[in-house]
DNA sequence: GTGGTCTAGACCACG
DNA sequence: GTGGTCTAGACCACA
């Protein structure tokens, strides 16, 4: 499920804490799925278990999963804050592309490209 | 010009290089101006001169500026690796808000909102 | 492994840059292969492990090696742009020897010369 | 006829130096030909005489160029030198190249290719 | 004066 | 223990 690569730049946990949201937006994982056990997925990605613990520790903290002691860990869903972190990320990238000079027009084309496949 | 934020979890040296990109790409700076030297803008942030260096050795790296040992610093213009980076990280985004059920719609009136400026 | 020499004009960083560079081309280092951790190297070379530091974030982001916090620095094998970059300098080269005079057949002959080894 | 780039990493006196050495192995400028005057050059160039004449003095040195007093400075032609270090040069490049696995073959076929001028 | 290199030594995040 | 960042201060080459 989750790809770890040694070459990114990003450190392993952050990997595994982005593997897990990309999944949980794109509904791949859903509300009330149970998360892999910290040490089956340390055992499966030959990682350390504390490696997985992190992760796991910061998507309680950040509200994607809700950890029950002796039972395991389970998804809520998307947060209310990760949407509109998202929106305000593309409001930012958007003002950047149309201060170098990207018309609106294009940017909104792109959407209509991208969008294809949910409509 | 430069706003430096220690809070910001970024390093500072990103944060300088991240803030001459912005300035580059809005404008504020053109091709052919002169950089802040080194040991000037060191001064005025009050950070040591080689994480100065460092910021500026890698906007040099990346096609920003160039660097004339002697004679300063001189902002090159936007480099054309950059608008293809952005607009792939438009593209990324927009995939992950439309895949969240985020309608099109919306995304559309947001870059309106943000483009009234440069209508 | 590396030697260094500072009589050569060449700046530290870089004769340490290119030493790795030779060994990963000459297949001394292969991919997979664990670099001197930086403060080894620097110990053994009796330099600063910011000098070493400096060349390993190079050969980085040239994609010779990869970096990863708290493990150490793997290598990643040539790089694309690196056989180019040495045909072009090899053109180049060619072109100016042969407008100097020297005829197509004394240089093919030093190609046989060398090549001696690999045959 | 010299051609200086200020974004390019080499200093200007031995952009200076590189363009007249590459002038006379190609023949265009050749024994006996007047070089231009350092006031002449750096009014030409815009930059200042003293660089001109730090590539001068360098150009004398290593035999390409001889100074008169009084009368100006003339060329020499080609040093015995700067063959060998072109052709040692040549050797380092092949032997890399070879031991990459680029066939002996294939840089043969790239120097008659770029022979053809010379034919 | 400028940028470029190097040293010595500190602190941090990661695994 | 690893790499990554930052500081303080030195010396050099270039223009």
């Amino acid at each position: 499920m989750i790809h770890l690569d040694h070459r990114d730049g990003r450190p392993i946990y952050q990997q595994i804490l982005d593997g897990f949201r990309e999944q949980i937006r794109a509904g791949v994982l859903m509300e009330g799925d149970r998360m892999p056990s910290v040490r089956e997925l340390a055992t499966q990605l030959a990682i350390n278990p504390n490696t997985i613990q992190r992760a796991y520790r910061e998507l309680e903290f950040q509200g994607w999963i809700a950890s029950v002691a002796g039972k395991g860990s389970f998804v809520c869903g998307v947060p209310q804050s990760d949407a509109q972190e998202l929106l305000q990320a593309f409001d930012k990238l958007t003002t950047t592309l149309l201060s170098m000079g990207i018309p609106a027009r294009e940017l909104a084309a792109r959407i209509e490209k991208g969008g294809e496949d949910h409509a």
